[in-house]
DNA sequence: AGTTAGCACTCAACAGTCGAGAGTGCTAAC
DNA sequence: GTTAGCACTCTCGACTGTTGAGTGCTAACT
């Protein structure tokens, strides 16, 4: 049996309803605020067959129906209705991103504060693609720091800037170190960063002297890569999850917490598998066990037709979604103008 | 009164149960577990007498005593045995370290990991002195990014690195930017942070080429005083307040987290009034109304006679605050020692 | 004088019990 | 196809009685 018209409306009041409740929806709840041409009797069989179709689960035998994951997905595939933002909303968010900032992790510290401010639901903003392999390297910068050692600094094209502290096999001036900078970087700049350790062997076998410094550069390289993760990961408001209902047992939100709390994990959460500006994942598709009562929305920005990176809420299958959808537009765009005018 | 010996016995064996169990202490417990040459009606007399003296408190009339803070003071002063940590302890401690690392943020994350998995609390490292008066400019290095922009590297003294990105009023050759560098450096390294901009002034009045240049470098640097909060602040382990029964509440542990959030409370958190190097502050003692019945415990680690930061714990004022100590301890000169061999 | 046994008393926590309210499913009438 | 009506189910909150842990006091004991 394919859904009519009608049980589409139905079952879109009682997802409504629902969202704002967090209370099971009964026949009657429908039929008063929803439904007025149609008596409570007539809802309550459309509702049990909706039930028998999937859509809708009891918790028990008398107390109103609750949606299922099947039906959120309807909901965020066809019912939805994309509202945009109220102006005043819209004044709130745009108050965040007032102070003008110079660097990315500040821009994006804003972004995730607004955005579960707005939305009262807990972000996250990922400053790089999961794939890191198209970060190149620009520059490359040697400080000389004092007691033979060396401060090592790798510009990125993205902008942003890798330290490592080198351990020089001798005393070094600062000029050797200009010189040798400039030197690797011609050699370097352009070259994707995973590259850079093959190339700085390369550059090794045919350097007359200083290899000593090559090694301790190539050292720095590599730990670096092996090392930081290239991606900046900031959170923002995880306190909001214990607002709900849903958290409101303690291990539940303790669990929740913990996801948090796991850089890997979140990652993992905001991997969207196509190239897709939105993704929304309804509980299970998630992929985490932990996970498996949660929504998770991300939006990827870009800057031109560069990927910089992924920003996304979590929160309750019981999601606002229309409202954090259009939150998250507004905040991304906000975002991607900022790195822009950044970069 | 003055508390004569067995009084100091007794005190002790309530709280220490009541670290353990979380549950009010009644005198049959004491009696049997304690003080086995006691009946529980001695405990009893004696456990009155504590109250009346404010050390104990009764949540109603038939449920047992619980410690008070002033408990918990005497108790960390002058009650609680400093015992080392286990071998086992310090070896699953020691395992979060093996891993070399380069840079400062990067050991104060395995610190605080270490801390908060040994002792189940929330840890918090904050990696500079809440003063940052002190640090000093190393390095000034400007670096071409192309479009008229450069990226600005200060480098100070500890051995962070802050970036900036400025708009130059002109295109300018790498080579020329070395130069500018170079200039500045010779004439600010040493400065502290907060004089820079003021001498940099100075320096623009006496420079013959290249004001936009200066004023460009000098907007980037008073940017970055007044916004870069010069301490790095590492939190790990809030989830594990939900497993306290003092935050089943969920209001509570919200609160918590929320304070958790704020880097500014945080921070107000750590500061210690002294220059002692553990601090426990208790309930009220914290100074701020959402940690009324916290405790924070803080170490400040040195390397030499420099102040480098503060390592602490935030849990229930039921803390196993000699377990908190020693790991406090034991981590902090992890911790130090690690700072030194990078430095 | 300090210690202890005994006893009455208090209070939270727990388990039942009960009625109210919300909701369903079914049937029969419209 | 829609609706009114009704019996039934289940949760929730209020109330009650019971249990057990614990106290405070008193009187006896060492």
């Amino acid at each position: 049996m394919e859904l009519d018209e009608r049980k589409y409306r139905i079952l879109q009041a009682i997802i409504d309803d629902y969202i704002l409740t967090a209370a099971p929806v009964g026949s009657r709840t429908i039929s008063r605020k929803y439904e007025q041409k149609l008596s409570s009797a007539t809802i309550r069989n459309e509702m049990s067959d909706l039930e028998e179709l999937g859509y809708l689960d009891s918790p028990h035998t008398s107390a109103g129906r609750i949606p299922s994951h099947k039906a959120y997905r309807l909901y965020v595939d066809q019912l939805m209705q994309r509202v945009p933002l109220a102006p005043d909303e819209m004044q709130a968010l745009q108050a965040h991103f007032d102070r003008r900032m110079r660097q990315v992790q500040n821009v994006a510290q804003l972004a995730v504060q607004a955005l579960s401010d707005a939305t009262h639901y807990t972000s996250v903003i990922m400053t790089r693609p999961t794939q890191a392999t198209h970060t190149t390297l620009k520059q490359l910068q040697l400080v000389n720091v004092g007691a033979g050692n060396a401060l090592m600094l790798l510009v990125t094209d993205g902008g942003t800037v890798k330290q490592t502290l080198l351990r020089l096999g001798r005393e070094m001036g600062q000029d050797d170190l200009y010189h040798t900078s400039r030197v690797l970087t011609e050699r370097l700049a352009g070259t994707r960063l995973e590259d850079v350790p093959a190339k700085l062997t390369q550059i090794a076998a045919a350097w007359d002297e200083g290899q000593d410094v090559l090694s301790g550069v190539l050292e720095g390289v590599q730990q670096q890569i092996a090392q930081t993760p290239h991606t900046e990961l900031i959170i923002g408001g995880s306190a909001h999850l214990l607002s709900y209902p849903e958290y409101s047992d303690v291990d539940k939100a303790r669990e929740l917490l913990q996801v948090l709390e796991t850089r890997d994990k979140v990652m993992r959460l905001l991997e969207t598998g196509g190239e897709m500006e939105f993704s929304i994942r309804i509980g299970s598709e998630t992929g985490m066990a932990e996970t498996r009562d949660c929504s998770v929305v991300t939006a990827t920005y870009r800057v031109g037709s560069d990927t910089l990176g992924t920003i996304g809420i979590i929160g309750p299958t019981r999601m606002q979604y229309s409202k954090v959808l259009a939150a998250l537009d507004y905040v991304g765009r906000t975002f991607a103008d900022m790195i822009r005018q950044l970069e």
